[in-house]
RNA sequence: GGGCUUGUAGCUCAGGUGGUUAGAGCGCUACACUGAUAAUGUAGAGGUCCGUGGUUCGAGUCCACGCAGGCCCA
């Protein structure tokens, strides 16, 4: 049995013939069913959304999610990992109304929920080929047999188990969310339909800045030392109609403010207020600031102002105002109302600085307010129902028109017609003669309410854009909405702790963007009003006085039943639900739309009770996939136990308030656990120059062409060598052929040597193993690298770190194993007889081979095979069929030899140093030279270098190394304080002590170095320095040629004897020879006889003496000297030239 | 506007706890090697460590404020 010789490496083809390899032997599977009952590692796959073809980031996605899955098998794990998909949503049914060109309207009218339901289930999986295509292409393996599917029911069902958990513990509960809200249309209108093009119009709004009244209380006094008047805030805002509805200031804490004394511009009343000092030149102009608060008329043009003091926005924090329009009070928590408090929204680009919350008709607001616990301004109905202070149709309640009527009243406010409490509507929503003449809007009236009481202090038109109803371009209102809502914050605090408990990649995601993410948590609003997506499992009467939460299909059932018995059903409700039970009964249920809304059940109290309309979010869906791929709790209880919860997931940064928060809160709230231990959070995958890849700008990489084009390893090894996964990746396939020639080519390269000579030996590693103190110093060098790169390639897959594993990899296959070990160690393979010393080189070799191959399975998984089992096939020293059956390999820790690896660098670092003298004095390697020199101040370096001294010699072809110790007295040693160590001690006077040091000459040192101390005066105060205090190098042999670094000197000796350069023609000639031989396209072991023409006496006493060495190199068996050569070749020596003639002589 | 993040050679990236010549690979230039050969080695050129302040005897590294890019929010 040979080793497999490759003509030359086609890296797409390793991909596709191993990848046959892996499907005829259920490689996979087996490498999941060989760990039965070891420990498991349990992975959790997010599910991709089959809707779209997959990009060259999912390539990077699962590349690493792939990599530690193998990793944890190498070690012995059992890693289940089920692949899945996410079936509803939003983007799908964008897609389908887009194929089908309809719109959200005509569901249910044009095309029945039935029917679009079904186009939705079948776009879905449109690509489902596609996505499998690229799994099994790069290697990634998950099981896509038996995928979780979020639609099919048992999922439903397991996701409707959650919901009423969650329902019990009081978790879930109906209240409403600021949705922009059409009241012309009346309904509510999705991001996506405010995104239609036209929606954002221009329109000149009024816009009030309103002077809210401090009240004067300990929290306030410090605006109260010198005021003129009362102290108001100021604050702005485009929707005077929100005003009856304020109940808080919002601020920002680092924002300065200031408080200025001037006069109201309506009222002429001196007033005192605040606002962003950056804002004080917008309602101030800086032409009257010169002007005396004093000498102001009533009725003056130009109003003085006066700034008094300036404050941070945390300061006013808390300050109490009186309510603006105190027409409603607000029904709960009244105490909390009306108070300032912190916003991160609040910037100075506009207005005050101080932003106006209205928490029923902002999202902003609304948010603010419940992170405050500030009250919304509602009332209540008789249900008890919590109504906002404008109703559906966009007009203020009864409550507030009355308040307004009596002000138009009041202040004699002319208008087109007389209005009566009803008329308020908010925005021209019953289309209004705009060109009456007294037409106003009912912004216009409240701005005139609150001049005349002294409540604006600026009131002016102000253009902006603002949102319209696509169908009705009528004004769009945020607008509370009902919802139902996961109670996130009453678990907020258990999530932060438990999230403490994760180990995040990088950390910095888990503790800052997820972290504060969790810190200022807002309830989860759950509800969605579409039509393909996991129904809301909640029935409740139409007064809303009962409800109830169905969490499986038995209970769902057992309801049904209940209900055929009840007079309140309709026989039709009745035959609906009978055929219901029929259908779980036979196991064809379907629990989506429009089935379920069909179900009518009947309440404990034999109410009729309608399931709430509402979808839930498709992030619950996802998130709840550790329990519904496994149809938990109804089935596979013992799986689910044993894989929970999940060691490792991995996703991009985008999904940490997607699918990582789902997880997380699910687990949490139900559990009380993390969903998983470790997570690996990455980056973007962008194009070379860092752009986003996207089909706008053309630069999108198809990840089948690439796969196609450079095969699946080096794509892998390259996205994960380049950065840590978790940086934004810069895409460039140059980088991908960097991988291939470096890293690849050299490592296969390797192999191909060690598969040329091994076979040419008939090396099939029967032998018993030679014991490592019988192997060389290079072969123990090796293994020793060998073993402290399995110990770091393990640590760093240990901590999510498969960079630092790469890189460490990548540096030992190139650096240590080919351009050291094998370039030291060809001749070992090639020349000679099959004895110990050959054998001890092949087994050494074929270890680094075979571990390494192990090593890079994880990230190459392809080629790790293909080196793999060119190697065992032919040795069989493992049972495993392939190398990811195999396990990990084990550090042998007596092999790491510190010492020898420090040798190996000396050695290194001196034939580094020599080659720079001969290239800078330009002497080429094949002259031989006599001797370097190399002063060593310590005995332990010296045995070092002598122990790898024969490897020095040949490398840069010396005869001879001399050590100068200190006793020869001709060293130059130089001094340089040790900062590290003197810093500490000394600190400020460092620099004086470095220059006094640097200042030594040769005596001080001498001294220095025979008594270990030195006592030298600093400013007339003496300092004790010891040998620990400096480092002592030499730099200098007076009269040599001499290069440095690291503290290590080598000297050359460049004289060139006639013996010398007699050798050094001899392998001048070699080399010809050598070039001549290939260019005739000779074979290694034909043998040869040449001819040379008489040269120079140099020449030829050098040809004479060196024959044998001559023929030995070139296979030749005779070297013969004559006047004359017919046929040669004239070759150039660089100062000479020779005829010479080769012949083949079989 | 907020949270997080990145900024080091032409390009891609390393640079524990601050310590005095800032590194690697690619690319470029030159040379060498020539039985791993469509390989390989050595050397050279190439730096305002994003900027400005600060702390320190000493800052690529620590702090503050900026600038520029990215992601997620708003």
């Amino acid at each position: 049995m040979k080793y497999k010789e490759y003509k030359n490496l086609d890296y797409a083809k390793v991909g596709e013939s191993v990848l046959t390899y892996w499907k005829e032997n259920k490689i996979f599977e087996q490498s999941v069913s060989s760990r039965e009952g070891k420990p498991s590692f349990t992975f959790f796959e997010g599910p991709p959304s089959a809707n779209g073809t997959p990009g060259i980031h999912h390539v990077m996605a699962r590349t690493i999610k792939d990599i530690f899955c193998r990793y944890k098998t190498l070690q012995g794990f059992q890693v289940k990992r089920k692949g899945g998909w996410d079936t509803h949503g939003l983007p799908i049914e964008l897609q389908v109304e887009k194929e089908l060109g309809i719109t959200k309207d005509d569901i249910g009218k044009t095309i029945s929920i039935e029917d679009y339901n079904k186009k939705c289930r079948e776009a879905v999986m449109k690509y489902t080929d596609q996505w499998n295509d690229l799994t099994e292409k790069i290697g990634y393996w998950v099981d896509l047999e038996h995928p979780y599917v979020t639609y099919h029911t048992e999922y439903i069902e397991s996701v409707w188990f959650l919901l009423k958990k969650l329902y019990e513990k009081g978790l879930l509960y109906k209240g409403y969310t600021i949705q922009p809200y059409s009241p012309s249309d009346g309904t509510g209108l999705s991001s996506h339909e405010l995104n239609q093009p036209g929606c954002y119009k221009e329109v000149k709004d009024t816009s009030i800045v309103a002077q809210f009244k401090v009240v004067n209380d300990s929290k306030s006094a410090f605006l109260f030392t010198k005021p003129v008047g009362d102290v108001f805030i100021l604050a702005w805002t485009t929707t005077p109609w929100t005003l009856p509805s304020n109940t808080a200031l919002a601020i920002g804490e680092k924002i300065t403010y200031v408080q200025v004394n001037t006069f109201n511009a309506y009222t002429h009343k001196p007033v005192s207020v605040v606002l962003a000092k950056e804002l004080v030149g917008k309602y101030f102009s800086e032409k009257n600031k010169d002007l005396k608060l004093s000498a102001y008329k009533p009725g003056d043009k130009a109003i003085p102002f006066e700034v008094v003091q300036e404050f941070t926005g945390k300061q006013l924090i808390g300050t109490r105002y009186e309510q603006l329009m105190p027409y409603l009070q607000p029904f709960y928590d009244a105490d909390k109302a009306f108070q300032v408090i912190a916003g991160d929204f609040v910037t100075t680009e506009d207005g005050t600085g101080v932003v106006h919350t209205s928490p029923t008709f902002g999202a902003d607001d609304f948010r603010v307010a419940k992170q405050h616990g500030i009250p919304a301004l509602t009332i209540q109905d008789e249900a008890g129902n919590e109504l906002p202070t404008v109703d559906r149709k966009g007009k203020f309640i009864r409550e507030v028109g009355i308040k307004l009527q009596e002000g138009v009243e009041k202040y004699k406010i002319k208008t087109h017609k007389p209005l009566s409490p009803d008329d308020f509507y908010v925005k021209n929503y019953t289309n209004e003669d705009e060109s009456h003449p007294d037409y106003k809007t009912t912004d216009v009236i409240i701005s005139i309410i609150l001049k005349e009481e002294n409540k604006a202090f600026k009131v002016e038109k102000y253009e902006h854009t603002y949102p319209h109803s696509w169908r009705t371009d009528k004004p769009v209102l945020y607008y509370p909405l009902d919802a139902w809502f996961i109670k996130t914050t009453a678990v907020k605090d258990r999530l932060v702790e438990l999230n403490k408990t994760i180990n995040w990649k990088p950390e910095s995601t888990g503790s800052g963007r997820f972290g504060n993410w969790l810190e200022n948590l807002v309830d989860w609003n759950l509800s969605r009003s579409r039509y393909w997506g996991t129904p809301l499992p909640i029935w409740r009467t139409e007064d809303g006085s009962e409800e109830t939460c169905i969490g499986s299909l038995t209970e769902l059932k057992e309801k049904l039943a209940e209900s055929l018995n009840a007079k309140e059903l309709t026989a039709e409700q009745k035959q609906r639900n009978t055929s219901f039970i029929e259908r779980i009964n036979k196991g064809n249920i379907d629990l989506h739309r429009p089935y379920v809304d069909d179900i009518v059940i009947v309440s404990p109290k034999g109410k009729r009770m309608f399931r709430e309309a509402d979808l839930i979010d498709v992030w619950f869906d996802s998130g709840a996939m550790p329990y519904a791929q496994w149809h938990y709790p109804f089935e596979n209880q013992e799986v689910f136990n044993n894989n929970y919860p999940a060691d490792f997931i991995s996703e991009g940064v985008d999904q940490t308030r997607g699918w990582f928060f789902t997880l997380h809160a699910i687990a949490g709230m139900l559990f009380d656990s993390v969903a998983f231990k470790n997570v690996v959070s990455t980056g973007l995958v962008l194009d070379k120059n860092g752009n986003k890849m996207s089909k706008r700008l053309g630069n999108v990489i198809n990840p089948f062409e690439t796969l196609k084009s450079f095969g699946p390893d080096a794509t892998r090894w390259y996205m994960i060598v380049n950065a840590p996964p978790w940086d934004n990746l810069k895409f460039n396939l140059e980088g991908i052929t960097e991988v291939q020639r470096r890293f690849f080519g050299t490592l296969h390269n390797t192999y191909s040597f060690f598969a040329l000579y091994a076979n040419l030996d008939n090396f099939t590693y029967q032998e018993k193993e030679i014991p490592l103190a019988q192997r060389t110093e290079s072969d123990r060098w090796i293994i020793s690298k060998l073993n402290s790169l399995i110990k770091k390639t393990a640590q760093a897959y240990d901590e999510y770190e498969p960079t630092r594993a790469a890189r460490a990899i990548q540096d030992f296959v190139t650096d240590d194993l080919s351009n050291w070990y094998v370039r030291l160690n060809r001749k070992r393979f090639w020349k000679g007889e099959y004895n110990e010393d050959k054998k001890a080189a092949y087994q050494t070799l074929y270890a680094c081979l075979e571990t390494v191959a192990k090593l890079i399975s994880p990230i190459a998984p392809f080629y790790a095979e293909q080196l793999f089992l060119d190697l065992n096939k032919v040795s069989k020293r493992e049972e495993v069929v392939s190398v990811h059956l195999s396990h990990f390999p084990k550090v042998d820790a007596p092999a790491i030899d510190q010492n020898l690896e420090e040798k190996m660098a000396l050695a290194q670092n001196i034939s580094s140093l020599v080659h720079s003298l001969r290239k800078k004095h330009t002497i080429k390697v094949r002259q031989p030279l006599s001797r370097i020199l190399i002063p060593v101040l310590q005995a332990k370096v010296k045995a070092q270098i002598q122990d790898v001294e024969d490897l020095i010699l040949s490398e840069v072809n010396i005869k001879q190394v001399e050590y100068i110790d200190d006793t020869s007295g001709i060293l130059v040693k130089k001094i340089k304080p040790n900062f590290k160590k003197l810093g500490k001690e000394y600190g400020p006077k460092m620099k004086e002590i470095a220059a006094l040091i640097q200042a030594f000459g040769q005596e001080e040192i001498k001294k220095l170095e025979k008594d270990k101390t030195l006592s030298v005066s600093l400013n007339g105060q003496a300092v004790n320095l010891t040998l620990e205090d400096v480092e002592i190098t030499s730099e200098d042999i007076p009269g040599w040629i001499v290069a440095s670094e690291n503290g290590l000197t080598v000297a050359l000796d460049i004289t060139i004897t006639e013996e010398l350069k007699k050798e050094g023609i001899s392998r001048d000639v070699v080399n010809r020879v050598q070039n001549l031989r290939k260019d005739m396209g000779l074979e290694v072991q034909d043998k040869i006889k040449i001819d040379v023409q008489l040269s120079n006496d140099l020449v030829n006493a050098a040809l004479e003496s060196n024959k044998e060495y001559i023929c030995a190199e070139t296979q030749a068996l005779e070297l013969n000297l004559q006047d004359q050569v017919e046929g040669a070749n004239a070759l150039d020596m660089d100062d000479f030239i020779l005829n010479l003639k080769i012949t083949v002589v079989n």
